[in-house]
DNA sequence: AAGTGGTCTAGACCACCTT
DNA sequence: AGGTGGTCTAGACCACTTT
């Protein structure tokens, strides 16, 4: 293309922006496929290599999934694979677990301060707040608190507490747009409070593996808080690092 | 019907695995810069464009680094970004930490069950155990372990437990050729026995974040076994994922 | 100025899926 | 057979580092 610009970033990168932008906004939604490369490449006035290398990066980042003679979808969190991509809890033996939710409460109320400071959001803001419980093998596991802002997710308080999916993300993907890219966990060790060893029918001052995650969307905005609290006689938490 | 499945491998694997066996063989040191894109395409007789695919393979798995202008040398662990690539523990406002070392004991000694079946080596063979505390901020924090397979760390033994550098997989790469590429973490909660008692000073009983490690080479063979057990008051172990 | 990696192009052919 | 993504090539030009 011929238009002199006096911009920095490659051509691959700014159609990468524009995609991301438009996957923000809908324009394909979840588990639709996008026009095929030589396509999309004409509309963009590139060649098929530089969209290509686009949308590798964005398969990559687990935006898109790319199929070998089909073409090119956005990613859902149906399938096994997403659906396991976050949850880092695993039996000792290795072997996968998926959990049962069991919902003990929630409802719309004003952020508290942690609250606000972790989502990014004014101090008092509206928010809807989820305990559950998670059960494997019939046992309660985990004890749970997940915030969300409630900008970002308008009318979430009218679906009842025992109406909730066991998949969040997967709701907040097809029924708010919500695009979950990004997860940050922080771990440590804590005592079981009375709270927990009611739920989790554990000693006071057991052990527990505590996880507070952070999720972002594609843009880099936080869209939920969630607060874990896990026995780990029979669990663990697993992370490979490159 | 038995269909024999016909093996295709792109030629950039190739070329990444014959890169990968070069590299491990020591054929360019820790350091040193690998031969020219055009010059290294010649020599596999492949284009320009395949051989840079298997590089930047091997840049993504953080085995190279390029520089533009300058070329392409094998990854070293002397980097600040290197250094802190496995050590997923901070503060709890999200501050790095350089923890100090402080050896309890190291010797030569069979492998317990345990170690042979994590360390995937014969049940009994000599491995190197290495027992140590780890300070931040002055305070006695990380109660840990460390084994190795004497095999792969010949004479590994005649180094006194005070002479141990602070950061050992820089000392593995220069000494041995043994190149960290993987670990894999596996993390629960705790109880404090009476040696993490005595050596953290916490009650017995004391939540603790316990992390086991294993780190894998380029190959995939399991070169170190890591058992550490963390006092988390003030920090929290740190995980993103895409 | 010369050499390196980084981007971009255009075209060929291969592997896979659907019709 | 036709369309999709995956690999491979050859060449051009750009950005950065060094001489």
């Amino acid at each position: 293309m011929a238009a002199a610009k006096p911009k920095f970033l490659p051509l691959y990168q700014q159609v990468k922006a524009s995609l991301i932008k438009r996957i923000s906004a809908g324009e394909w939604p979840p588990g639709t496929f996008l026009p095929s490369e030589t396509a999309l490449a004409e509309k963009y006035g590139v060649s098929q290599g530089t969209l290509r290398k686009a949308l590798i990066e964005l398969t990559n980042e687990r935006c898109l999934v790319r199929y070998q003679g089909k073409g090119t979808a956005v990613a859902t969190f149906e399938s096994d694979q997403a659906l396991f991509r976050f949850l880092r809890i695993r039996r000792k033996d290795g072997k996968k677990v998926q959990p049962v939710s069991l919902a003990v409460s929630a409802r719309a109320d004003a952020a508290t301060p942690e609250e606000s400071k972790e989502l990014r959001i004014a101090n008092g803001k509206r928010v809807y707040r989820m305990e559950r419980i998670r059960l494997i093998d019939g046992r309660a596991v985990v004890n749970e608190v997940i915030t969300l802002p409630l900008e970002l997710f308008p009318g979430f308080d009218s679906i009842g507490p025992s109406n909730l999916p066991n998949t969040l993300y997967d709701l907040y993907q097809k029924s708010y747009g919500v695009i979950v890219a990004l997860v940050e966990e922080r771990l440590d060790a804590v005592a079981a409070d009375a709270a927990d060893a009611k739920r989790l029918k554990v000693p006071l001052g057991y052990p527990l593996l505590r996880i507070l995650r952070l999720a972002f969307d594609l843009k880099g905005t936080v869209v939920e808080l969630r607060d874990s609290r896990c026995v780990t006689d029979s669990l663990e938490y697993s992370n490979e690092i490159r």
